[in-house]
RNA sequence: GGCCCCUUCGUCUAAUCGGUGAGGACACCAGCCUUUCAAGCUGGCAGCAGGGGUUCAAAUCCCCUAGGGGUCACCA
């Protein structure tokens, strides 16, 4: 088998998009199962609207997801390139432009952007297709030479005006293009940059792509890039155009839709092994029922042959799901980890939590089954931390009624002198006490609940109890004793 | 508008060379479990876009129609 080598090419002008990333995956997973390289190249030609911030951001996603790459930035490689930033490697397309130009393959165009705009109104008007028409083509020398002199440029590959060009995809068989859809395209800005369909085809040639594996939004340029990578003496790449992914109303996804980068996802609490797990399932499938696989599983039963053809609906529930499991079957001390800084953005939770005898792992340990995200895992710890927490209004009228101050009193009573105090002598004493009393278990379990939480809803009772310890547990039912059962009289 | 891609439950998908009661998962509904809420388990609802062919036999092959998406940038 040839050496594999693969690339993910994203261009610093945002956010790692969730499309993008899938993008990453496939490749990533596809060169890992052959035993390939991984390269991670920056397509910055974009010169106002790349920026370092999102380079940032982008390799910090991949790192958290664990898309590792064998060539690229942050990466010392052994007769790599000199530079994984296309901003870098000018000095390659001025050369590979040139040997255009020399061999009359490409052609300065001094047609400026109002001219350009104007004639494709025009054909818009006689519902022609947008085309250039070559106006520069047949320029002479001297003419070229006098325009250079005071004018921008752009440089152009000359087409073919006839022919096809056949796409021969792993995923999609044979596309065919009729060459009378194409027009002399740029490869160079009158910046002197070159434009990504120039720059891709010289880069991927330069870093030994063996597979362009990327979004099918690029299908309908592979063609030119052919074209140019024949001028060029290139041999091309194989071709896999994944199928997009799209929002609930079939529309491309964006920010309207909710969230849309990496990072976003990170923030609401989801785990990465999730994200990446929804991510593989999202247009491809292991061929069997499989739907939850370890990174390992996925590796090794990747193909490009089980990617499907169509696009694909970003369906936030199911990664939700998927978040759940992993985090109530992931190892605990993991998901304490990974918990931790939510715990730490908010400040008085933190503040008892460093003072606090409660250990994290044991809290989450009780909440985690009740919970999908990392963040509600905060939510659901509140009051084993603080203690000015409110009570559920619906409960409180529901539960805290004539006679459960008394309730209550016999039960603190029990608990007191209950010894040792852990959940299983807990729920004893309390269904002795249920018994004794002559009332339902739930007529004491709920309003107790209510007392030591303020929810009515929650892991075990009698861990909450446990854990919370005798001393809290008291005080907080003499807390309620006070805001709720202090009548005159008694009750 | 031209060109290109796509079309199985609401959603993600499975179904070796055409022969299946069209399978699984999420969501939804019901039951079980139970001190609450979850989780878990069991069951249920729900699909081959439409129309023509080819064939003994079509989700599967061919054609047409419709629908969705992409592209036609000095953005990638």
């Amino acid at each position: 088998m040839e050496n594999t080598r693969v690339r993910f090419a994203p261009s610093p002008t945002g956010e790692l998009h969730i499309g993008g990333v899938r993008t990453a995956l496939f490749n990533w997973l596809f060169t890992r199962n052959r035993g390939g390289r991984m390269i991670l190249r920056i397509d910055d030609t974009d010169k106002q609207r790349s920026s370092p911030v999102f380079l940032d951001t982008i390799i910090r996603s991949m790192q958290w997801l664990g898309l590792n790459w064998d060539e690229g930035p942050q990466i010392e490689t052994e007769g790599g390139q000199d530079s994984y930033f296309q901003s870098e490697r000018q000095a390659i397309y001025e050369e590979e432009a040139q040997r255009l130009l020399d061999e009359k393959k490409a052609y300065y165009c001094f047609c400026t952007a109002e001219e350009l705009q104007a004639e494709k109104e025009r054909q818009r008007r006689v519902k022609q297709p947008p085309r250039y028409s070559g106006r520069c083509r047949n320029l002479t020398s001297a003419e070229r030479e006098k325009l250079k002199e005071d004018n921008s440029f752009v440089i152009r590959l000359l087409m073919p005006q006839e022919g096809t060009t056949v796409v021969r995809d792993l995923i999609r068989g044979e596309v065919t293009f009729d060459h009378t859809n194409f027009d002399d395209f740029i490869i160079v800005r009158s910046d002197g940059l070159p434009t990504y369909n120039f720059a891709s085809v010289v880069d991927d040639y330069k870093m030994g792509i063996t597979h362009v594996i990327r979004a099918e939004e690029h299908l309908s340029n592979t063609p030119r890039q052919q074209i140019l990578a024949q001028r060029l003496g290139y041999n091309i790449p194989q071709y896999a155009h994944v199928p997009m992914i799209l929002a609930p109303d079939h529309s491309k996804l964006s920010k309207r839709h909710g969230a849309t980068s990496v990072q976003e996802y990170r923030k609401m609490g989801i785990l990465p092994e999730a994200l990446i797990n929804y991510l593989a399932l999202l247009g491809w499938s292991p061929g069997d029922d499989r739907e939850i696989m370890t990174i390992e599983e996925m590796i090794e039963l990747f193909s490009l042959e089980k990617v499907s053809r169509n696009p694909a609906i970003f369906d936030l529930d199911k990664l939700i799901w998927l978040n759940g499991h992993y985090l109530r079957t992931m190892e605990l001390q993991t998901i304490a980890e990974r918990a931790r800084p939510f715990f730490q953005e908010n400040a008085e939770i933190w503040a008892t939590c460093r003072e606090s005898r409660l250990e994290i792992e044991d809290v989450i340990d009780l909440v985690r089954d009740r919970v999908k995200t990392l963040r509600e895992i905060v939510d659901a710890s509140t009051y084993f931390y603080l203690e000015d927490f409110s009570y559920d209004e619906k409960g409180t009228k529901k539960h805290f009624r004539k006679g459960t101050g008394d309730i209550l009193k016999k039960v603190a009573e029990v608990l007191e002198q209950t010894e040792p105090f852990t959940a299983d002598v807990i729920k004893k004493e309390l269904q002795r006490l249920s018994k004794e009393l002559k009332i339902s278990p739930a007529k004491i379990n709920l309003p107790v609940r209510l007392a030591v939480t303020g929810r009515t809803m929650g892991p075990d009772l009698f861990d909450i109890i446990s854990l919370l310890g005798k001393e809290k547990v008291l005080a907080r039912f003499k807390k309620v004793e006070e805001l709720f059962f202090k009548e005159p009289n008694g009750v």
